[in-house]
DNA sequence: ATTATCTATAGATCTATAGATAATGC
DNA sequence: ATTATCTATAGATCTATAGATAATGC
C-alpha cells in the first residue's frame, strides 16, 4: 500500500507527520507530543525510545509511524507546536495597548510578572524545546529568532522612552539590561541551576530588585 | 582470570577506574579522557559510543573496558579530572593574596577578567562536565557545590567591605549582584545562547557595564 | 472505501565480555 | 610474572516496517 503523507510546513519535507482525516488522529497525535514532552525533560531524546512514547501514550509504536515519518518527525512536531505557543506569548507581550503611557520601569516590571507567570502556568514550557533545539541546529536558528524578536521588541518599547534614561549610551545600557534579565530568568528557569543561586528571593523581591538594579544603572528619570 | 582493580575516590564504588601500573596505562586514560571529552560535547553521552572512544583515543574498545568498569565510569573519570581543576581555579580566584587592598569594585572586575581569561585559554572548560552533571544527580550535586564555593567566597569578599555598600540591605545587594553575574557570565560562555543576545560588546566593555551596573545598584562608596 | 490501529519481527546499533597475544619492568 | 592490548562476538536494545485487523464516516 502506497500511503499519501502530507508535510506541514517544515522547511526538511523528510520529517513529515500525516495529516490526519479522522478526529481519532488529531487526538492520537496530542498524546503522543504529550508523552514525548514529558519523557523528553526526564530522560533526553536518545534516553527515549519510540516505544516509550507509544506506552505513555496510549498507542501502538506501529500507530506512532503511522503519523510521524521516523523519531526525529516527533520531535520537530513538538518543537513546531511549543514555538507556536511561544510565538504567540511574544504577540501578546508586545502589544502596543499593554504599553500605552507606561514607563520603562512599568515595561520591565511587567515582563519580569509576565515571566514568572509563564513559569507558573507551564513550568515545563520551553524546557523540552530547549533540548530539541540543542541538537537540531536549524530549529536552534529558529528559537533564537523567536527569542531575538521577544528582547528586540521590548528593547524598541524601551528606546522609544529614551529620554528618560541618563545613561551616556541609552542604547548599549537598554540592550545590556535586557541581556542580563534574560540571563538572570533563563537561569531561575532551570530548578537545577536555580540550586547553586545565593540569594533565594521571592517573586515579588526578584521582581523589586532587578527594577532596583536597571533603574540605578539606566539612571531612569521617572 | 581475576582481575583487581581499583576504584579511586567516587562514592559509587562500582564506577571504578584502574589504577594503573605502568607508565602506558596513565597515558592510556589520558588519551580515552580526552577523546570522551571532545566527543561529549560534539554528540552527547547517548551519541558517543565506547567504539568511537576507543578510536578517537587510538586504543581498542577492550583496552577501554580494561581501565573503566563500564561506559559512565569513564564520564565519573572524566568529571572528576574537570572538578578538580575547577577546586584549583576557585582556590587561585578567592586566595586572599589576590585581595588584599582591592575595593568590591576591584573584586568583581578581577574576577570577570579572569573568567574571560579561563575561557580564552580553554573554551571547552566546564561545557562536558555540564552535561554529564545534568544526567546524574549525584555529580551535578558536587558540581553545584563547587559553585557554591565560588560565589560564596566572593560574597564573603564583598561583605567585609560593606561598609562601603551604600544598598539598604549589603546582604542581599551583594547577593543579588553575584546571582546576576553568574547567570551572564553562564550565557556568555555557550556560544549557541551568546547569539540570542542583543548587545555583542567586547570583553573590555562588557566587563565595564558590568560594574558600571554593579556599583550604581549597590550604591559603592569607593 | 478509507483511515487508523495493532502485533510481530527484521536489521542495525551498541555495551560488555571472553580469550588470545603482546609489551613491560622487577 | 604481571600488566596492557587486541580481535571477535554474545546479548540486549531500539528503530522502523510489513501485513493483518479494527474503526470511521461519506
Amino acid at each position: 500500500m502506497i500511503r499519501k503523507k502530507h508535510s506541514k510546513r517544515w522547511a526538511s519535507e523528510a520529517h513529515w507527520r500525516i495529516e490526519g482525516k479522522q478526529g481519532r488522529s488529531q487526538r492520537t497525535q496530542t498524546a503522543i507530543l504529550d508523552a514525548t514532552e514529558q519523557l523528553l525533560m526526564e530522560k533526553g531524546t536518545d534516553g527515549t525510545s519510540v516505544a516509550e512514547i507509544a506506552e505513555v501514550a496510549g498507542c501502538s509504536v506501529g500507530s506512532v509511524y503511522h503519523h510521524f515519518a521516523d523519531k526525529t518527525a516527533i520531535f520537530y512536531a513538538l518543537f513546531d507546536r511549543t514555538t507556536s505557543e511561544f510565538d504567540s506569548f511574544i504577540d501578546s507581550a508586545l502589544a502596543s495597548e499593554r504599553w500605552e503611557g507606561a514607563t520603562i520601569r512599568d515595561i520591565l516590571g511587567g515582563f519580569i510578572s509576565l515571566s514568572q507567570k509563564s513559569r507558573k502556568d507551564r513550568p515545563e514550557f520551553k524546557a523540552a524545546v530547549y533540548l530539541i533545539a540543542s541538537e537540531h541546529p536549524n530549529l536552534r536558528k529558529h528559537y533564537f529568532e523567536l527569542q531575538q524578536r521577544l528582547y528586540k521588541g521590548l528593547l524598541d518599547l524601551m528606546l522609544e522612552r529614551r529620554d528618560t534614561i541618563g545613561h551616556s549610551n541609552p542604547e548599549r545600557a537598554a540592550s545590556f539590561v535586557l541581556d542580563q534579565l534574560g540571563a538572570v530568568l533563563r537561569v531561575n528557569r532551570d530548578q537545577a541551576q536555580k540550586s547553586a543561586q545565593l540569594s533565594s528571593l521571592s517573586n515579588k523581591d526578584f521582581k523589586e530588585e532587578t527594577l532596583r538594579s536597571a533603574a540605578a544603572y539606566l539612571e531612569l528619570k521617572e
